[in-house]
DNA sequence: CGGATTTGACCAGCGC
DNA sequence: GCGCTGGTCAAATCCG
């Protein structure tokens, strides 16, 4: 059913931080990408949904249960939490202008998929990325931003927050 | 040669 | 108090 809406698992991860209002740049922002076809995504302007977080009804109650842990640990973290939901069956990295090095893979319970992680190449910058793919539509990828780049944008980046502006 | 990626191990927090 | 899960680090390896 999650498939529905598109309805994310941490989406009341995010709905929390997103009621706070601490989102302050343009992709901290819980979007959600959904594509009608595999085409590049990209070529989509995200779907702001505003009340993804509040819609969430009957989930699954065991997955709420595992995630509580994180759920507690985003808030002590305090920055933006924002999840994009991209259709890509090859590629996983949503580039968003900045440039992203892996630090670690996990296998999560939740999903048979493992987990990537990623950190903002920029040593100032603390900004954290996780990438996995859809449980239950394996073909799209869920990526999860943490936190607030604090440095210049390289170049494509312009033209990315151009276009989700 | 430099930088990024990979993989396993380790650590911390939370639930039971 | 123990076990489980998620998240991070670090050394080795690979690619450009």
């Amino acid at each position: 059913m999650a498939a529905s809406l598109g309805l994310i698992p941490e989406a009341d991860l995010f709905s929390s931080a997103y009621a706070h209002g601490d989102f302050t740049s343009p992709l901290q922002e819980y979007y959600q990408h959904r594509y009608p076809s595999d085409l590049e995504y990209s070529a989509t302007p995200p779907v702001f949904l505003p009340g993804a977080g509040d819609h969430h009804g009957g989930e699954e109650e065991e997955e709420k249960k595992t995630r509580a842990n994180s759920k507690k640990k985003a808030r002590a973290i305090g920055g933006g939490r924002i999840g994009f939901r991209t259709r890509s069956e090859e590629v996983e990295i949503l580039e968003d202008g900045f440039k992203w090095r892996k630090y670690g893979k996990k296998a999560v319970k939740n999903s048979p998929n493992p987990r990537n992680y990623y950190r903002c190449s920029a040593e100032r910058c603390g900004v954290k990325k996780r990438v996995e793919r859809d449980r239950d539509d394996p073909r799209f990828v869920v990526t999860t931003y943490d936190g607030v780049h604090n440095h210049a944008t390289p170049v494509s980046a312009a033209a990315a927050l151009r276009f989700y502006c």
